[in-house]
DNA sequence: GCCAACGTTGGC
DNA sequence: GCCAACGTTGGC
């Protein structure tokens, strides 16, 4: 199983609607940077993200599970190859994991959060994804 | 093919 | 509100 890290503004798209919208999910839709979309063409069923709160709230703050691969994100323009995939709310953090927290932790140091802040899909190493876990209290 | 201008993202 | 990082656009 792989892990990544998703992101959204809470304005847009919060973890609480991404709760409200239960077990069918949501489109992760929008994606329009290269890298995001193989990222996105490279999660596979049952993969576990991180559902990141940029702006307002700056933290890792659930984990949602990719419930259908990627397939053409129909908001984008006709003719274009932008991707999408499917996920939907696994659970979340009993304690959010703020970007300070991964800031502050040196085996984070690393982390695609710090060093591409402004990729929208990144992928979580395997040592990474455990160590957020533990600092999010599960 | 280079690079300046500009728009967007996202932290502070 | 500011600004750094980065992607895109368009003139040359």
């Amino acid at each position: 199983m792989a892990y990544w890290l998703i992101k959204s503004e809470p304005s847009t798209w919060s973890w609480d609607q991404q709760v409200s919208a239960g077990e069918e999910g949501t489109f992760w839709d929008g994606v329009r940077n290269h890298l995001a979309k193989r990222h996105l063409a490279a999660m596979r069923l049952k993969d576990r993200a991180f559902f990141y709160h940029s702006n307002e709230g700056k933290a890792i703050i659930g984990v949602v599970e990719v419930i259908r691969e990627a397939f053409l994100d129909p908001t984008a323009e006709p003719g274009s190859l932008w991707l999408c995939v499917q996920v939907k709310a696994l659970s979340p953090l009993r304690r959010p994991v703020t970007l300070a927290t991964v800031k502050a932790e040196p085996r984070l140091a690393t982390m695609a959060l710090l060093k591409y802040s402004r990729l929208s899909v990144q992928s979580v190493t395997q040592d990474e994804w455990q160590i957020i876990e533990e600092l999010g209290g599960s």
